[in-house]
RNA sequence: GCGCCCGUAGCUCAGUGGAUAGAGCGCCGGACUACGAAUCCGUAGGCCACAGGUUCAAAUCCUGUCGGGCGUACCA
């Protein structure tokens, strides 16, 4: 216990120590000075309660509201009952300004509190982004938990189109953001190579494959439309010969289904790898009932006795968790549903040790959440440790005008295309450019124009033109872009001043990426950062005359520089030296 | 019918209860003999769908209404 509040003073009492620990954001170390006030208040008597309320430190939209404000006076109002200005100015009264940050401080309107800070205050930040480099914003919000992201997971029944583009987008983002984090990802997907459908598949191909030898028997409307049937029907005879057609027909479709299967996931894959999407793990359903985990988890169902039988079907009680009626696992008949292998696949998960489980599921989807959030109470697992990620759906344009897609008539833009069309990076960016459960038009000849028009160039372009003005730097000599506490007292332009806010916000942008799961929120970061790069840039000359002042310039633009190129790496977006 | 998501500038959208609601695009007018003009600067544009409620404070939370999307299977 000594020790304890040893270590505080010491703390406290170092001025230099102090100065070598920036890390703290500003925000925090201001919480404190404001909670620290309070506390005092209180000893003092002039504050009756010593219940403080959280402190939200906020920045203003209006610049002469300050710096940052908050609104602390006014929700201790109702448990201080006093007034809400006369609470902020004992607040103030009692603020004590150690690291000399704040310029002025006033109690403003009904009961803000408004901090001007001196530009000194913001040049730490500078320091903060130049010894923490790529991990700066990377705020430790997992302490190396396991979570697991699962996403795309597409049906290996056709190729991946837009939509699945746009959850691709999505899960990996949140996973890399999460990743950042301090949590211990997994990305996982999930293929769907058993059942119904697949059976679907395998027949498709196989009446292809006779269509090919000259049967004339109508093709069934329930069966898979798309050409890529016909393709993988040719592969299969040039493969298999002629006998595979004309022999027992249950054969004939189970061979057709994993051959069709197993080539349609690789090509998947194959798509998802060009995407920048690579998952640690392909996780197969048909693995589960190899495995007997179906079984197993039924066992277990019945075992919790939340499960019966009526009609001769076996039920699952999912009301009882929230469904709004009960669910299917066996059918009649004996054929167990795909809720049932989802109950084992998820199961699984948790018995994997992932003490957070993410799902990334299309819209369409919605209505299996509650079912879903039942079996996993149901199993034992607290409500908190399962989310799904819902992502809207994509309405694919060109020049404004919808593309036409239908899926059963096999007439789909596929992920591919897009992706050669106005490649990985546009794609990527622009499906980010929305709240994933916001729709999102997609504009095909948007997303190539090299323009202002398109988000993804306007932040790549910073990203550029710095290297570009460092390579410059170095060809005059300019070598040493590192952080000093000198030079950098010398960026005082109100631009400057503003990036270094921006930059400054970094970290509070990643975290509620990482608690949201909103990856737009990084998306949207940067198109500010890079707007205000850009004026600065129009506005201010980096390499001049000066020396001392274009060292700090320097260093303020390798500083923008990382974090534009972090943030896009957690998009999944390339930043490049040259465009 | 019931459930979920959405309704914010002409268009596309941000906005975890705070002060005067913000961007981008589009329109119009300007800025390169200097680090990359894929850039910048300047105007204009609003009953945050509507009506109540909660409180010091609501685009934000609650209730209802209207409008759009999706779901509501022994399909996935």
């Amino acid at each position: 216990m000594p020790g304890k509040s040893f270590y505080g003073l010491n703390a406290l009492n170092q001025d230099s120590e102090k100065r070598r620990i920036p890390v703290t954001p500003m925000k925090d170390t201001i919480k404190i000075m404001i909670l620290s006030a309070a506390r005092d208040a209180h000893e003092k008597g002039i504050l009756p309660s010593r219940d403080f309320p959280e402190v939200f430190l906020e920045t203003p939209k209006i610049e002469a509201h300050g710096d940052f404000s908050t609104n602390f006076a006014l929700i201790s109002a109702s448990v201080q009952k006093m007034s809400p200005k006369k609470i902020a100015e004992a607040v103030v009264d009692r603020l004590e300004d150690v690291r000399n940050w704040i310029e002025s401080v006033e109690v403003a309107g009904p009961g803000f509190i408004n901090f001007h800070l001196h530009p000194s205050a913001w040049h730490h930040v500078l320091e903060a982004v130049h010894t923490q480099g790529k991990r700066y914003g990377a705020v430790d919000l997992g302490k190396g938990r396991r979570i697991q992201v699962e996403y795309v997971s597409s049906n290996p029944t056709g190729p991946l189109h837009v939509g699945h583009g746009r959850g691709a987008a999505v899960g990996d983002s949140v996973a890399n953001i999460l990743s950042f984090c301090g949590y211990d990802v997994q990305k996982e997907y999930y293929i769907n190579d058993s059942g119904r459908q697949i059976e679907t598949l395998g027949r498709s191909v196989f009446l292809r494959l006779k269509a090919l030898l000259g049967d004339t028997e109508p093709f069934p409307k329930e069966c898979y439309q798309g050409g890529y049937i016909r393709d993988l029907a040719r592969e299969i005879l040039e493969l298999k010969g002629r006998g595979m057609a004309l022999g027992p027909e249950a054969e004939g479709i189970t061979f057709c289904a994993r051959y069709a299967a197993g080539k349609i996931t690789e090509g998947m894959r194959e798509d998802l790898v060009r995407f920048g999407v690579t998952f640690d793990r392909w996780f197969s359903e048909q693995s589960l009932y190899d495995a007997k985990k179906v079984d197993r988890t039924l066992s277990e169902l019945k075992a919790r006795d939340v499960v019966y039988e009526k009609d001769g079907a076996l039920w699952f009680r999912t009301s009882a968790y929230g469904d709004e009626k009960d669910r299917v696992v066996v059918r009649n008949g004996g054929q167990p549903t795909y809720f049932a292998s989802d109950i084992a696949y998820h199961r699984d998960k948790f018995e994997r040790g992932f003490e957070k489980v993410i799902d990334v599921w299309g819209a369409d989807h919605h209505g299996y959440i509650p079912r879903m959030e039942a079996a996993v109470e149901a199993l034992g697992n607290a409500r908190g440790r399962f989310k799904v990620i819902l992502v809207q759906l994509v309405n694919l344009l060109r020049g404004g005008l919808p593309v036409a897609m239908s899926t059963r008539a096999g007439e789909f833009v596929t992920l591919r295309e897009v992706i050669d069309e106005v490649g990985k990076d546009a794609a990527r960016f622009l499906f980010l450019t929305r709240h994933h459960e916001s729709p999102l038009d997609f504009d095909l000849d948007l997303a190539k124009k090299q323009s202002n028009e398109n988000p993804v160039y306007y932040v790549q372009y910073v990203h550029a033109r710095i290297s570009s003005i460092l390579k410059v730097g170095k060809e005059r000599g300019i070598e040493d872009a590192s952080f000093s506490e000198e030079t950098a007292s010398l960026l005082l332009a109100h631009e400057e001043i503003q990036l270094l806010k921006a930059l400054s916000t970094y970290p509070d942008v990643i975290r509620q990426g990482a608690v949201f799961m909103e990856p737009h929120r990084v998306t949207f970061y940067l198109m500010d950062l890079a707007s205000l790069f850009h004026a600065y840039y129009n506005k201010h000359r980096v390499l001049t005359d000066d020396p001392a002042l274009t060292h700090a310039r320097v260093s303020l633009i390798l500083a923008i520089k990382e974090v534009i190129q972090n943030g896009l790496f957690l998009l999944g977006v390339s930043a490049p030296e040259k465009m």
